[in-house]
DNA sequence: GCTTTGGATTGACCCAGATCAAGGACGCGG
DNA sequence: CCGCGTCCTTGATCTGGGTCAATCCAAAGC
């Protein structure tokens, strides 16, 4: 198997042929409906992966810095990526985890608000952003597109916040895993078990925790059934109703 | 002195008439530059102006709730909103608070992922959402203009989480407080004291404290001089740069 | 004026989660 | 198969901020 196991976060095919900026690997894009590209024809499609390139992420290494100018903006179209901020001293805000299917870029700026890095092997479709700025002007749709993702992702930030402000450490775990359980669904993902393919510290670094904390809570949630952790960073959630409880609060 | 006293966010003239749906009290708009009709020339303001319809909020009272049906959407002219999310227990989590120029509303599902209150009385210009739909079909203009807002927004988010998840509360505090006198700033208010307009649950309810937290924090940079607590919710910012160095977790 | 009332402040104490410090368990390269 | 590095887990202890409980204070009403 390939250096980079881009089925790690388990069993996905991958989307999107590995190489350059060829013709148009995007009409074999299977996960094209989760995308910006969704809701493009096959002529505009064409269009679109005129200005695209398919770009390789090995795991660990750094999309973006934080404060770099915003050439580009990202979809991923397989593995996972972290986005995150810094303090000068160097704690850590992982404002969130992306799968296939998600934008990543967005800036209102002219420089990027945060950091991504590859948690995973990752194949992304870039485009520069100024030439994805004009392709919109041409096709409104693809304008409305982001709106409603940007609009989306704004209603995730706020629930995270709720999250991070006023849920204990056991609520915060149980909707981490409820939240990754419900995007890898979305993929089309089986469900009896999720992937978990960042670390303890990315995790602690998510919910606002330390890693200790984080895995002090995965064993006390292991201990009292409600999930069993797996081989290769699967974790079965065993009592999904009961967790879906400790995530909302009750 | 009329019951609500408008001004009390510190001295900014009412930006809009007060009454019904009329003619085009928009024209007059001080503040339209910061909202969604910024990109709209007279011809084009004036059908904005037709779906729109003058509202006032008394203090304290709710302008809508989380789960509501989503129909409308909101520019706020005067006053301040808060909005936030509960748990079942009655845990809160303000996710923000609104001055005038700001944008609420915007939701991708059918309704509210969130429920707002007014502060302060408050002025909005409310439109239905269907309609202005409609609208931002034919001025893309609009479309635009939200996007830009909604990523705007998410970057709010994102500094909001990282000092959630990562901050101590003498830090919040100092961001909070920062973050107030750069909003009024924006508003073109004199910057040698802040308006906090907002009560201590509030503070806390946005920052991940207590009342009793805020109120000690208060106290605490109040005796190192960093701030002078003045009649009328006024905070004077006396160290500013000390404050600044503080808030960026320095 | 006096009283009421809803924040705001302050104090005493407590605890969830952080910090400090070992181990343990893989996975990987040689 | 062994050794090494990285991450994960577990234990002991500490502490920032929470909780509980009085006041305090200022605006509003009588």
């Amino acid at each position: 198997m390939a250096a980079f196991d881009i089925n790690h976060a388990g069993g996905l095919a991958p989307a999107v042929p590995r190489e350059g900026a060829g013709a148009s690997p995007c009409s074999a894009c299977s996960i094209r409906n989760l995308t910006i590209c969704a809701p493009l024809n096959d002529i505009e499609q064409t269009q679109m992966a005129a200005i695209v390139t398919n770009i390789e992420q090995p795991p660990g290494t750094p999309l973006f810095d934080e404060g770099e100018p915003a050439d580009h903006v990202f979809n991923v179209t397989a593995g996972t990526i972290k986005v995150y901020k810094l303090l000068p001293d160097g704690r850590r805000q992982v404002t969130g985890f992306l799968f296939a299917g998600d934008f990543l870029g967005l800036a209102n700026q002219d420089t990027y608000a945060y950091s991504a890095e590859a948690v995973t092997a990752c194949h992304l479709c870039r485009f520069p952003r100024r030439k994805l700025e004009d392709l919109m002007t041409r096709f409104p749709k693809v304008e409305q597109r982001l709106l409603n993702i940007a609009s989306n992702e704004l209603a995730v930030a706020q629930e995270q916040m709720l999250l991070l402000g006023r849920k204990t450490a056991r609520e915060k775990i149980a909707s981490f895993l409820l939240l990754l359980a419900k995007r890898a669904q979305q993929r089309g993902q089986k469900d009896d078990s999720v992937s978990v393919p960042m670390s303890r510290t990315d995790i602690g670094d998510y919910l606002g925790l330390t890693t200790e904390t984080v895995s002090r809570t995965f064993t006390q949630l292991k201990k009292a059934n409600l999930i069993r952790l797996l081989p290769n960073s699967q974790v079965e959630l065993s009592q999904r109703a009961e967790l879906e409880d400790i995530a909302g609060g009750f």
